[in-house]
DNA sequence: CAAACATTCAATATGACGATTGAATGATAT
DNA sequence: ATATCATTCAATCGTCATATTGAATGTTTG
């Protein structure tokens, strides 16, 4: 084989890639692959799509090699391959705020400024929950909390908050977070609480980039 | 606008911005604007398109915010927009290296074999230049070196390296580089240089990450 | 073994993508 | 102005991607 014509064949490889990547419904299989594996069944309710079409999808993206099925009783259970997919999303993440204006604007629009727009680091996180100045709070539903979430997170599902919000202190500051970037029920978890008269913020980011930073990790 | 379809819209254009990424002639390209600004008709010679389709897959990229046009006398010279380009395009070809087989493979059967598969990496590099232990040679097109190299750079074209090869000592080790990590011109260089007797070795990726990294760069 | 269930496969229709061709635009130079 | 040149636009055609439907597969449970 000619080197040029390797050039060519690397090109088209990672373009075979980049284009499983290139479809929202995709990214949005993969950000809930993220949290942990599930069923088709978990991802057809939560995706909102139709039974085939997530099928077809997830064909899609384990022809890709970034996700595997292995039946688990009935269930055929999907999880994302090893390797760095969720640095390489957050990589997308990070040029599409940078390049697209319309993202930065959607995003500053609608999502920002019911934050108030200080979300809490990484390192900031670590460096208050040492100093044991915060409430680290998981609005995600129970499985996916109970497949994984950071040590010490209080877990109430946001479709629960309403009711039972009681049980967080007002006395500490609570940090929320959810799936990722652009999972919106940590939003509405701080639009919610503090809307009661408690003190929060979103984490940057969710669990699944924390997870792929190399940072502590608990599971139920 | 609800928060559920906020989501959806971002979602949209990280698959929009990806999309404009999914393809090898568009990959290729950007690869060619990352050494620095072209005017369409370089860009036509060096990928072998056609002009027309060439024009295409630019405005594609402009659409899609990576890239812009500007008028220089009679042509338009377009360049990379700012942003984390170079950084995306790594985290997706470390995810292919890593997740699809095919990828891995095509590159050690037919470049890693060649080069001995052992690339200097940056760090390594910065220290040998300090201790003046390596000479450094810049094998891209004449204009892309001119406009940015790692400093202290020798530049022959791999065309040249044939008719020029002399010039290099011997009694040195050369770190040759050239546009990334799917470019293979430094691999050409490293096979010709060896069967000559030279010490060579090639540098991990090209000039665009090492500028991308934030290490120094020297224009002519 | 049969029924129930989760998932995949196959077929189809609609729409988007990609390369080619030739015409249109817009700047420069004579 | 007119001619020239680089680039873009518009139209076309074949190919691939997506969502939908309904049938097929394979596993568990009674």
């Amino acid at each position: 084989m000619s080197m040029a014509s390797v050039k060519h064949l690397l090109l088209e490889h990672l373009a075979e890639l980049t284009k499983a990547l290139a479809n929202p419904n995709r990214l949005e299989l993969l950000e809930l692959l993220a949290q942990g594996a599930q069923p088709v069944e978990v991802l057809t309710q939560r995706t909102g799509l139709s039974f085939a079409n997530v099928s077809q999808h997830l064909q899609t993206l384990k022809k890709a090699g970034l996700v595997i099925g292995a039946r688990d009783g009935k269930n055929v259970r999907y999880r994302l391959q090893e390797g760095p997919i969720v640095e390489a999303l957050s990589g997308l993440r990070r040029l599409a705020e940078h390049n697209v204006a319309a993202i930065g604007d959607v995003r500053r629009r609608y999502l920002d400024d019911m934050d108030g727009l200080d979300p809490v680091s990484h390192d900031e996180l670590v460096a208050r929950i040492k100093s044991d100045s915060v409430v680290l709070l998981d609005v995600r539903p129970g499985d996916e909390f109970a497949s994984g979430h950071l040590p010490g997170a209080v877990h109430i599902d946001v479709a629960d908050l309403e009711t039972q919000a009681a049980g967080l202190p007002k006395d500490r500051e609570i940090v929320a977070y959810c799936r990722g970037p652009y999972c919106v029920m940590s939003y509405k978890a701080v639009q919610l609480l503090r809307g009661r008269g408690y003190s929060v913020r979103r984490l940057e980011d969710g669990f699944p980039e924390w997870k792929a930073a190399g940072r502590p990790v608990e599971a139920a």
